[in-house]
DNA sequence: TCTGGGGTCCTAGGGCGA
DNA sequence: TCTGTCGCCCTAGGACCC
């Protein structure tokens, strides 16, 4: 059997648990840059505010109906995150940690126990040591326990927000319940296709021929079925090492200057080596792409990206020289770019790089990068720049309404006064 | 004026060597 | 030497997740 944890609207979660003055009132935590929404409570659900809708276009709305809103805080929702899922682990030897706010349990060998009451407990434990509520879903495969886990978070007063899904008869029940656009793994794409075929529910989809199934959404959606018919195919993903580190933002305003884009790449660069260093790896490989703002149809639009092979490396000033060198294959004049980013890709770990004779490298840059690092871990991440980045911090996110690190800065810390 | 960021996996199709 | 076919590898793009 499977259990699948997922903490309920997990951001807004966070932000009450330092912030008890805010239960029942309705929060919502926006995006970088304060861009859009992330997260919800359960209050502004209720009052129409939907996933992803931008700030400035529901402002008149949040201040009507008071609603709380926070800037995204994520050293707390790591550090939270951390805390349940490292609680979580104490209940059983396999948990596969999914997402910030979800993880998966395999509950195997564990038929002594009544599971639905095991649920019970487990949630009581993680809302009592972390104040974050969660919902449980128990179910013989993946996919079935992600639908029992939608029907503890939507019956919460009927089920105490753990359901278990115990047989074929329950199960039909809950696929018949559990509309197509809802399933994990159905986006908005495939749903669209279904409805046309009158696919409307799990239950249909696990009616549809398995030849037009994969066929049609591939392997992905062959296993996605047979996990829904209740026979195991989506097992525990190993812990795998990345494969990719991204940094990409969307930019304040519009920029048209190449050198601003060019300032904006090379700080993207060094942010990737800066993760690439921590994971012990070097990259063979940079993508960098720039892109004009798709929401305005009237201005002329561009997009472009490029892939550069490049000698293994987890140098900042490498990097962010080749990210130069990319975006100046890619820059034209006379658009208005809202977005950038740099991908590195094709990891090697740091004691299997080849020694190469025309090595552009200067091998004193990895004592200088640890210097670096070490400098910016003791004084304040980033404080430590190289020079064609963004000395005057011209660049800030926007960032408005941020609330304190209460569990990870010793300055935020709450003070309780008695 | 203002619309996020960071990932993964799969497939089709082209290049290329045997 | 020329041509067809097969399989492998790579890449771009599309789908999905939170």
């Amino acid at each position: 059997m499977f259990a699948l944890v997922d903490c309920n609207n997990f951001f807004a979660s966070c932000e009450r648990v330092f912030r008890p003055d805010l239960n029942n009132k309705p929060i919502v935590v926006l995006s970088n840059n304060d861009g859009c929404v992330i997260a919800r409570s359960n209050e502004s659900k209720a009052l129409g505010i939907p996933m992803g809708a931008p700030a400035f276009k529901y402002k008149p709305l949040f201040d009507k109906n008071k609603v709380h809103v926070f800037s995204s805080n994520f050293a707390l929702y790591g550090d939270m995150s951390h805390r349940v899922m490292s609680m979580l682990s104490e209940y059983t030897p396999d948990i596969e940690i999914y997402s910030i706010d979800e993880s998966f349990l395999k509950l195997e060998g564990f038929n002594h126990l009544d599971l639905l009451d095991y649920g019970r407990t487990i949630k009581k434990k993680i809302d009592k040591g972390t104040g974050i509520p969660i919902s449980i879903g128990i179910a013989p495969t993946k996919a079935l326990s992600k639908v029992a886990n939608r029907i503890a978070k939507k019956f919460p007063k009927e089920t105490g927000g753990v359901y278990m899904i115990k047989n074929d008869e329950q199960r039909i029940k809950a696929l018949k319940w559990l509309k197509i656009e809802d399933v994990w793994g159905i986006g908005r794409k495939h749903a669209k296709r279904l409805k046309a075929k009158k696919v409307n529910t799990a239950f249909d989809f696990i009616n549809l021929s398995d030849e037009w199934v994969k066929s049609n959404m591939s392997i992905v959606g062959l296993r996605l079925k047979k996990d829904l018919e209740g026979k195991p195919t989506l097992d525990f993903e190993k812990i795998q090492p990345k494969k990719n580190i991204a940094t990409t933002r969307t930019f304040e305003g519009m920029l048209k200057n190449y050198e601003d884009i060019k300032e904006r790449i090379t700080t993207f660069a060094v942010h990737c080596a800066e993760k690439l260093r921590k994971q012990n790896s070097h990259c063979a490989e940079i993508t960098i792409f720039i892109l004009t703002n798709r929401h305005r149809k009237e201005l002329k639009q561009y997009y472009k990206s490029i892939k550069l092979k490049i000698e293994p490396t987890s140098s900042s000033i490498i990097l962010s020289k080749h990210a130069a060198r990319g975006l100046s294959v890619i820059f034209r004049n006379g658009y208005n770019y809202k977005k950038a980013g740099v991908i590195i890709s094709k990891f090697t770990p740091e004691g299997e790089k080849q020694f190469n004779l025309f090595s552009e490298e200067n091998p004193k840059h990895i004592a200088l990068m640890q210097t670096i690092d070490k400098l910016n871990k003791s004084i304040g991440s980033n404080k430590l720049k190289l020079a064609s980045q963004d000395l005057g911090r011209k660049w800030k996110m926007k960032q408005e309404k941020l609330s304190p690190r209460y569990t990870t800065n010793l300055k935020e810390v709450i003070i309780v006064k008695i």
